[in-house]
RNA sequence: GGGAAAUUAGCUCAGCUGGUUCAGAGCACCUCGUUUACACCGAGGGGGUCGGGGGUUCGAACCCCUCAUUUCCCACCA
């Protein structure tokens, strides 16, 4: 035969990739149909394809190609999110190896490099996501930036102005000294570092006499960050602490600047931590922050830069950064006495998601939204069943989230984004407008002496997750124009399929603005994935280089074998131990599928022959749909890698292993037309049912001429996927028996060297009442067995097995070993016996008997009466012996 | 510090409201086999006291308590 033995996919992607691209398969538009929506969880536009992708898009495809197969309208919508903080950074980075820096350049000078790079580099991940074959709606590819979905942004804002949630205020945010921007509170990762805790005494000032206090009396004070005393507003005790109490009202001055600052008290202070004394910073630490407000400390100092150096007010080392400061300071410290240990000790630092950045804690002007109350039907959605997250273990956290949920901080001191529609006027007010124009406008109506220049719009943009968040409404222009056909059609989205870590960045957030701009839900479904993680459990990163290239696993395996792989084993929610050998499986998996059809391909039809196979064919039908219903039953609840492994052993195990063994003809012998005709339909069948998970092979097969001449448009992506059909219990119960028989003839074979060449004759004493000789052929064939015999009694010096309750002989040329198959019966005999001895004393419990439900009772008899006519079988075949 | 989840074969996981099957799957492993679709293969096989300890129950991998380990989320202790 000429076809190649191994699947060749290399070829046959590409192909029909773009075929489908040409036949528009991939593009929805709305119709009579019902839908089946999901929105793309947009990947970063300066992204490159990581595992994490693969897993997530793969999930997404396989849940679009069924719904797709199954006659709903799918539409997947694709797209990129302009990640302002991931994408600047990166444009500063590219301008500063050309030798730019960006503080030379204007906001529009900055702004047209980045519209560059984005053309130039971005959404190379869309491109990498046609290689795994999503089946994306191309056309509708949409971009968190573009004009019409910054209006969207920006009409928002307004909107939530408007309604008094969104406001404008002083606060301590988390600073990214690197990316110079505030971030929210989700996007700072703690970790704990090793640091030192400083010991560091300041001396009481010296007061007139009659208090008693002398220049050397000093409180010692622990801080992991000596750097920051120069902002120092106060020390605090507790009012408690009988240890200070002296000192409480006196003042203290601040090592090596001198400034004076008082002693207070506050029930905050530990007395157990430290030496029970802190000094308090309000600029440069969130406690003392509200300390500060609370006893009005102001003005508070900010000793820090934008990029976290010293600046003036600090007085001494001016322009070092933070790190470097804190050691000097500490020599500082020593130098001058006032240093009086170090410890080592572990603590929480706050990292900035995005450039990994220490967030430093910084007081700043800052936009919000307040969240509480508008919170609630996110809450609420997910609490009655509106919005099922799955798996549902979720529900605890992201309740516990939404209920401490805190004002959202959406200003980004970046350039990289939508700016912030609020006007500022000379004298330090402001409007909120959509342009300059009707800023201006706004201000006429009491300054009427303002020029439009005098207009200064904010310098910040906002948070990219205040762009995602309108995504599934966006996307379908549901800002712009409210009404249009395609919002009205395919809002709300069925499926998001998404990773848990942004569950509160995104997922709650998008179905807060689904409630706020459209009335209701934005999606029904969310599948929250695993993150792919090697297969030591270690987080797949760039660093410790343990992520494989996802292009270079399709090369190697095939994008039908990696998408096997990825949703071999990683049920929603779990973490997925991603190892290459998954992949290798699912390549071997095409392979077997690619060898299945040239087997078939291969068999020459003589028209004269009667079908010998009525009972395999009978019996793979029934076996088909119950399989099929297991399957439809695990999409049901998104058991993604079970529906996956249903469909992988009724290929390999029954199609492959048992049905093709069963109907193949002798070799180079013709196949009847009726077996060959209903092999092809199955054939088909299957290729429909594995369509979602291997999109190509699938296709490609489906064209073959083995099946029929297909018209243009006649694909497997977009063929009727099966519908289940009767399931003949009996049949298969019978055929599992059979199996079993086969299984133990092959397995007397093994045991004893016997070549698979050499046919041997079967002899059954059938107690059951099942009709062997309706399976004779089958078992000739599977078994290599020469003749069957229906006996009355036990063939004395045979090997002989029970299937059920039926007896089975085998006579053999050579001599069977009598003590050894004695031994065998006496061991499953004993075990029979105390099987037996079990069920006994079970139906002689009369707790039992009167307790349990009488089905469980009625088969304990039943298990009784089997497990004695056994023993009974077999203590004949011993005597016989 | 608070909360949640997990712990079942060498690995990754199923095991639905406690009771048909002395605990299941895939991979890995072992033995045999280059036979005629496929060695990216076939046939057969071994392997788990269900994390430890208590308890409830006629009966527990499953319910309760406790300990241990792991993971995740939240949190401002200097």
């Amino acid at each position: 035969m000429s076809i190649s033995t191994k699947y060749n996919r290399t070829e046959t992607e590409d192909k029909w990739y773009s075929y489908w691209l040409d036949k528009k398969f991939f593009h929805s538009e709305p119709d009579e149909r019902e839908p089946y929506t999901i929105v793309i969880p947009p990947p970063n536009v300066t992204g490159v394809l990581h595992m994490g992708h693969m897993l997530n898009n793969t999930i997404q495809d396989v849940l679009i190609r069924k719904a797709r197969m199954q006659g709903k309208n799918a539409c997947w919508v694709p797209g990129t999110d302009h990640a302002s903080i991931a994408t600047e950074a990166k444009v500063v980075a590219m301008l500063k190896e050309r030798g730019i820096n960006k503080k030379d350049l204007s906001r529009e000078e900055f702004l047209k490099y980045a519209w560059e790079w984005k053309e130039k580099y971005g959404g190379i991940i869309l491109d990498q996501l046609k290689k795994l074959g999503a089946s994306c709606d191309w056309d509708r590819t949409r971009f968190t930036m573009e004009e019409d979905l910054s209006e969207a942004v920006i009409d928002s804002f307004i909107h939530l102005y408007k309604k008094g949630l969104i406001y404008r205020g002083y606060r301590m945010v988390n600073w990214d000294p690197q990316g110079k921007t505030s971030v929210s509170d989700e996007e700072v990762i703690r970790k704990e570092v090793n640091s030192k805790l400083y010991y560091i005494k300041y001396f009481v000032v010296n007061e007139t006499s009659d208090t008693g206090l002398q220049t050397s009396d000093y409180v010692t004070i622990a801080t992991t960050r000596p750097e920051t005393i120069m902002a120092d507003a106060a020390i605090f005790v507790n009012p408690n602490d009988e240890r200070f109490k002296h000192l409480v009202g006196k003042e203290v001055s601040i090592p090596l600047i001198g400034r004076k600052i008082k002693v207070m008290t506050d029930e905050y202070v530990d007395m157990e931590f430290g030496t029970g004394c802190l000094k308090v910073t309000p600029a440069h630490d969130n406690n003392d922050y509200e300390l500060g407000l609370k006893y009005k400390l102001e003005p508070f100092i900010d000793i820090l830069d934008d990029d976290a150096k010293l600046n003036e007010k600090a007085e001494i080392l001016v322009g070092e950064d933070r790190f470097v400061a804190r050691k000097k300071i500490a020599k500082m410290l020593e130098e001058a006495g006032n240093l009086e240990k170090v410890e080592d000790y572990k603590s929480q630092i706050g990292f900035s998601e995005r450039t990994d950045a220490v967030i430093e804690p910084k007081v700043s002007l800052q936009w919000f939204v307040k969240m509480k109350d508008f919170a609630q039907p996110a809450l609420d959605d997910v609490l009655n069943g509106e919005v099922n997250l799955i798996p549902n273990k979720f529900e605890n956290t992201y309740r516990h989230w939404m209920e401490n949920v805190r004002d959202w901080n959406i200003s980004r001191q970046l350039w990289w984004g939508q700016r912030i529609p609020a006007w500022y006027l000379p004298d330090g007010t402001f409007v909120i407008a959509k342009t300059l124009d009707e800023a201006f406008e706004k201000t006429q109506k009491e300054n009427r002496n303002l020029k439009p220049s005098d207009l200064k719009q904010d310098e910040d943009v906002m948070d990219t997750w205040f762009s995602s968040w309108l995504w599934p409404i966006s996307v379908f222009d549901g800002f712009k124009n409210p009404d249009n056909k395609d919002i009205n059609y395919y809002y709300p989205t069925n499926d998001l399929v998404t990773a848990p870590e942004i569950l509160f960045f995104w997922v709650a957030r998008m179905i807060i603005a689904g409630h706020e701009f459209m009335g209701k839900k934005p999606f029904t479904n969310v599948y929250l994935t695993g993150i792919v993680r090697d297969k030591l459990g270690r987080k797949m990163s760039k660093s410790l280089g343990n992520s494989p290239d996802p292009i270079g696993l399709i090369e190697k395996y095939g994008a039908d074998g990696v998408r096997v792989g990825m949703l071999m084993s990683s049920p929603a929610g779990n973490d997925l131990m991603f190892d290459e050998s998954y992949c290798e499986q699912g390549r071997n998996f095409a392979n077997k599928i690619w060898n299945a059809f040239r087997l078939v391909k291969g068999w020459e039809v003589d028209e004269s022959l009667e079908n010998p196979n009525k009972q395999a064919i009978n019996w793979f039908e029934n076996r088909f749909n119950e399989a099929l219903t297991e399957i439809e039953a695990d999409f049901k609840q998104y058991r993604l890698s079970e529906a996956l492994m249903a469909t992988y052993k009724l290929v390999w195990d029954d199609f492959c292993a048992w049905y093709l063994e069963m109907v193949k003809p002798a070799y180079q012998q013709p196949i009847d037309a009726e077996t060959k005709a209903v092999t092809i339909k199955y054939f088909e069948e299957i290729l429909k049912l594995l369509h979602p998970f291997m999109p190509f092979l699938t296709e490609e097969l489906y064209h073959d001429e083995l099946f029929v001449e297909r018209e243009e448009m006649d694909c497997c992506i977009v063929a009727d996927y099966p519908v289940i059909g009767n399931i003949n219990e009996q049949l298969l119960k019978e055929t599992e028996l059979i199996k079993s028989v086969i299984s133990e003839i092959r397995n007397v074979r093994n045991t004893r060297q016997i070549s698979p060449k050499d046919s041997l004759p079967l002899s059954i004493k059938v107690n059951s009442g099942l009709v062997y000789e309706n399976w004779a052929d089958v078992i000739f064939k599977l078994a290599n067995v020469s003749e069957l015999e229906l006996v009355n009694d036990k063939i004395a010096g045979a090997v002989s097995f029970m299937v059920g309750n039926d007896e089975f002989f085998i006579v053999l040329n050579e001599n069977i070993d009598l003590e050894a198959e004695k031994e065998r019966l006496t061991k499953e005999l004993d075990y029979l016996q105390g099987f037996l001895k079990s069920v006994d004393a079970k139906l002689s419990n009369e707790r039992f008997v009167q307790n349990a439900k009488p089905e469980i009772i009625e088969n304990e008899r039943n298990k009784k009466a089997d497990a004695e006519s056994k023993i009974n079988t077999i203590t004949e075949s011993l005597n016989a012996l």
